[in-house]
DNA sequence: CCTATACTGAAGCAACCACTTCACTATAGT
DNA sequence: ACTATAGTGAAGTGGTTGCTTCAGTATAGG
């Protein structure tokens, strides 16, 4: 039942290439196969299949085979790793602007 | 006045080293020397220093030297070209599923 | 059956990455 | 002035990345 928990590594270097991002970029327009990933990107398909290994580890890209054609789509959920330790910090780091806001707004009420 | 641009590339990847967001998780709790910030970390100083170059050209880490002690602090804006873009990802798919969701609940009123 | 299409596996390669050691500069404390 | 502390620059290294080409498998359509 659960979809193997993947690690915060993955998800951000999957996101670092842009080729990567391109594809998710399609990708976040609808369901497409593997050529015509391919197509927009200067690279051949042999380099878009290997971005998409890499996707599919990081948990942002499903893939699934019907005849000969893979077809490729996002999987929303695969981003939330990422967004939580980014909010992580922020909370973080509120946290610790809000008791500088007390103190400069009424050092200690005595 | 503006804040020199960084690539969303550079913050995606400088996020998606473990001994780099360690250190953004210090930072998160508040300012930092450079040894401070090497001394729960297994490595050297040097290589913290490395890590420290690239997180400020990702525009996640400021830093500002006094006397003979760097003092780092996170650059809380540095975060959001990466944000912006998982929400415009994310603003797409679900452009996408909303118009599946009419289709499903009424297919076309004529 | 035959050829075209869609894709994957393996091997090779230049560029890059995270790290080290060693040498060095600059400031602080005595 | 002397020594300790804080940090950076340069060079080297093993491992990884993004890409290529070539060869191969599997399905689709004539």
């Amino acid at each position: 039942m659960k979809a193997r928990q993947v690690s915060i590594d993955r998800v951000f270097h999957a996101l670092s290439d842009p080729t990567r991002r391109a594809i998710v970029e399609m990708l976040s327009k609808g369901a497409r196969p593997v050529s015509l990933l391919a197509m927009p990107l200067q690279i051949t398909v042999t380099a878009v299949s290997q971005h998409l290994q890499i996707l599919q580890e990081s948990g942002l890209v499903r893939t699934e085979k019907a005849g000969r054609v893979r077809t490729c789509r996002l999987e929303t959920t695969g981003f939330s790793p990422a967004e939580k330790w980014i909010d992580q910090q922020r909370s973080m780091w509120e946290k610790r602007l809000d008791r500088l806001g007390d103190l400069l707004a009424g050092p200690k009420p005595r």
